[in-house]
DNA sequence: TCGTTAGTTCAAAAGTTGTTTAACTATAGA
DNA sequence: TCTATAGTTAAACAACTTTTGAACTAACGA
């Protein structure tokens, strides 16, 4: 394996791990369907965990690429990072 | 959620278990790679692990529907399931 | 029947991830 | 400046996953 296919290898990796839980595929799909960007206490709510657990798992989705996050004033936004998804998973937000 | 949403949710969480490992990712790519099947025995020289481990990661990918095995005397041969990307992951194998 | 090959299973150890609670930073408004 | 709101971070713990090595089963050929 040469050097880009490693690192294509692990950002894989990163991406099924951070796909692989039901709380982060709640909050993606309520980005997804939203349509727009929403921020942690909306997202927080709709996947009903405390608001500390929910920025663990938004970490865990900004580390991997799938969001995108905006600050604005005391909030901050977040957005499906389509780019990602197009890349790495052609075809799968349209599953969600 | 409805029953059918559940068991999407459970059939995808398992799915991207299965994929968030780069010993399975490699088992994959051979197998997709090779446009055939192929044995354990193969298979695991591939992958670079014990039989043993080797065995354990077959499994998981087998109870994640992405693989299918087939039993011939004492060997057994594997190939990718098809059906099970084309329905979660559309797309996905040509990337691999 | 005996030895060999192919693969699985089990249990223990090692490593990783998710949850919880409390303390923290940063911004906003009174 | 004081208080409230929005969100992050750290530490401890529980739960889960991966690895390892040894024992096992099943099929084959001599």
């Amino acid at each position: 394996m040469n050097i880009e296919q490693l690192e294509l290898t692990e950002k894989r990796i990163k991406i099924f791990k951070a796909l692989a839980d039901e709380t982060r595929l709640a909050i993606l799909k309520a980005l997804y369907h939203s349509g727009n960007e929403l921020n942690c206490t909306e997202v927080g709510f709709t996947c009903d965990t405390s608001k500390s657990n929910a920025s663990y798992h938004f970490k865990t989705l900004r580390e991997a690429g799938l969001i995108k996050v905006r600050k604005d004033g005391q909030a901050r936004y977040m957005s499906i990072y389509k780019e990602t998804f197009d890349q790495i998973l052609p075809g799968f937000l349209d599953t969600l």
